[in-house]
DNA sequence: GCCGTTTTCGGCCCGACTGTTTTCAGTCG
């Protein structure tokens, strides 16, 4: 995919440009394009064959930007981004990772004591040589040695999963202040994405005890917080820290009658953030973190729909404010109305000690159904996955066997709720490098149900590895295309593969998608779940669970099933157990 | 550099906190 290249280049003349102090909404526009050009579901070559006029129509991308774009696509370059490099090496915008170095500061180090990335950095800073320039100081230089050693140490983004950890950790504590009369967090955690930059965490008090001295105790309480590695800031209404994990956290305290103001503000994205002023102020009003105003005179803002109201838009929930359409749809009208957790009714992925899951069948079957659920498959790895010992053909049918009495037992006990449960077999087949899969039609016209997925040989070309996908799903028995990409976060790239040429087979051949809710999966993405949307694809949102605590990452799935636009038609197990099997009688398979 | 039922030119979000300063620039979100 050639977006993520594009957009790291926009990312890097936007970096530079910032360095040299160029016009600031100039700056913007590459980092707007950036973040637009990254989040884009569509490979722009392939735009740029089909019709190259649709990159034009996407918003923040004009004239130049276009012109740019096809140049990249052509040539694998972009001029004016080579050109700039020489006058900026590449160092400096590592530089501006590093906490409380922005684009003024790497010039002055650049420019004064020649610099020109990390470790020349470090070396000037322990040398004394940078506390002697204009508005540095001794503790500057410390700061400085202090946050190389932490970008170093924390590179990465933490995934969603983790920091809700934290959050949830921190949130607990924070309740014991007396003064906390409501907290959650906001930013990119409430808004789900799949890797979380910092925590923030907002803190409401009652309008009567929003005083000085009482939100004092709320942040001195913070910052004691047992987890704390260092204290970054500590104000009247804002404090950071960062926690032994190395992650960091905001707090603000706010009044209750703001607090809605403030959430949305908190919230973001930034972009969304930024149209929803824009428009408020077309309509004569002012939204800031501490309301909506008309002149000076609050009009609004204790609850988050007051900004909306004011603006005149329904709610937009959380996952989907990123500015790439939400307010648009909810100015038509067109807002999807989100799938939740308890429109799931069954769970179609999960793993048992047979292969590489942790517990027995029985267990893992007796937590499914301690779940509510209507139905749930038994998905053990096949043969060739032999380090996770997957099942041969005479291990397989003895799992079905049981499987087949474990749901005479269940038929007895699920009269007692008046719930259906059924235990559905299958196995989570590998297909194979050439295409095919790891079981016999005649073993897989057996199962109910599978997920077939891509265990092996990650390192294909883009076009064997959709071919092999393609030539699998052809296969009448498939029927669920297990975590499309393959990817884990922070640990593996997604293999190379047409995901689009994937969406548009799955559609013909009827196998839908699994959106696999383990933590470090979540793949299919966001971005891809609206493609596939888009196009008509259907969705299968599984844990994967390989223990039953793991059934609870559906909520994942979830989250980012919204983020994907995703409403409960799109996913199949929403429907009740009939009808998702007639389903799949009418289209196509088995 | 982008964008347009206020504009093809003139806008483009804005407040908190820190460190180094003597009133504020730079950074951050």
């Amino acid at each position: 995919m050639i977006n993520k290249k594009i957009a790291d280049i926009f990312q890097e003349i936007a970096d530079i440009l910032e360095i040299q102090d160029e016009n600031v909404f100039r700056i913007r526009s590459y980092q707007k394009a950036a973040l637009t050009i990254g989040n884009l579901a569509s490979d722009l070559e392939e735009m740029h064959k089909k019709n190259p006029k649709s990159i034009k129509e996407i918003s923040g991308i004009g004239e130049d930007l276009y012109n740019k774009i096809v140049e990249i696509i052509k040539t694998g370059k972009c001029e004016m981004h080579q050109n700039l490099l020489e006058h900026f090496p590449p160092g400096l915008l590592d530089m501006l990772r590093l906490r409380g170095i922005g684009p003024k500061k790497v010039k002055l180090l650049y420019t004064n004591l020649g610099v020109k990335d990390l470790k020349e950095l470090e070396k000037a800073a322990m040398a004394g040589k940078v506390r002697d320039l204009p508005g540095m100081g001794e503790k500057s230089e410390r700061e400085i040695l202090k946050s190389i050693d932490d970008v170093q140490r924390y590179s990465k983004r933490t995934p969603l999963y983790d920091a809700v950890q934290d959050a949830d950790e921190i949130i607990k504590y924070m309740k014991e202040n007396k003064f906390v009369k409501r907290i959650e967090y906001a930013g990119s955690l409430r808004r789900r994405q799949e890797t979380i930059g910092d925590i923030d965490i907002l803190v409401c008090t009652s309008h009567k005890d929003n005083t000085p001295k009482n939100i004092k105790t709320i942040m001195d309480h913070f910052i004691k917080y047992h987890y704390t590695e260092k204290i970054l800031a500590h104000g009247p209404t804002k404090s950071s820290t960062i926690l032994e994990s190395g992650i960091q956290v905001d707090l603000r305290v706010l009044d209750e009658k703001t607090y809605g103001a403030a959430l949305h503000y908190f919230t973001g994205s930034k972009a969304h953030n930024i149209k929803i002023r824009d428009m408020a102020k077309k309509k004569g009003l002012k939204v800031n973190e501490y309301g909506v105003f008309k002149g000076s005179k609050l009009v609004g803002g204790a609850k988050e729909e007051d900004v909306f109201k004011a603006v005149g838009l329904p709610y937009i929930i959380p996952e989907i404010r990123n500015d790439d359409g939400e307010i648009e749809a909810a100015l038509k009208g067109e807002l999807p109305k989100s799938i939740e957790l308890k429109d799931i009714r069954g769970d179609l992925h999960m793993h048992t000690n047979e292969t590489d899951g942790a517990l027995d069948i029985d267990t893992m079957v007796k937590g499914m159904y301690e779940t509510g659920y209507e139905y749930i498959a038994i998905t053990d790895h096949s043969k060739t996955s032999t380090m996770v010992n997957g099942l041969n053909e005479k291990r397989l049918l003895k799992q079905m066997k049981k499987i087949d009495d474990l749901n005479k037992k269940y038929k007895g006990i699920a009269g007692a709720d008046n719930r259906e449960f059924h235990i559905l077999k299958g196995s989570e087949v590998d297909i194979l490098p050439d295409g095919s899969l790891d079981y016999s039609n005649e073993i897989l016209a057996q199962m109910d149900i599978f997920p077939a997925s891509v265990h092996s040989r990650f390192n294909m070309s883009e076009a064997q590895m959709t071919e092999r996908i393609i030539k699998a799903m052809r296969n009448p028995h498939m029927k669920i295309l297990g975590h499309p990409t393959g990817r884990l976060i922070n640990r593996r790239e997604p293999y190379k593969v047409d995901m689009e040429a994937i969406i548009d087979a799955a559609i013909e051949y009827g196998v839908a998608l699994e959106l696999n809710s383990q933590p470090y999966r979540l793949d299919l993405n966001d971005m891809y779940l609206r493609l596939a949307k888009k196009k008509g694809a259907k969705i299968v949102i599984n844990t994967d669970a390989h223990h039953t605590s793991q059934l609870a990452y559906m909520q994942y799935g979830i989250y980012i099933a919204r983020r994907g636009w995703l409403e409960k038609n799109d996913v199949l197990n929403t429907l009740p157990f009939e009808k998702l099997f007639n389903y799949w009688k009418k289209n196509g398979a088995k």
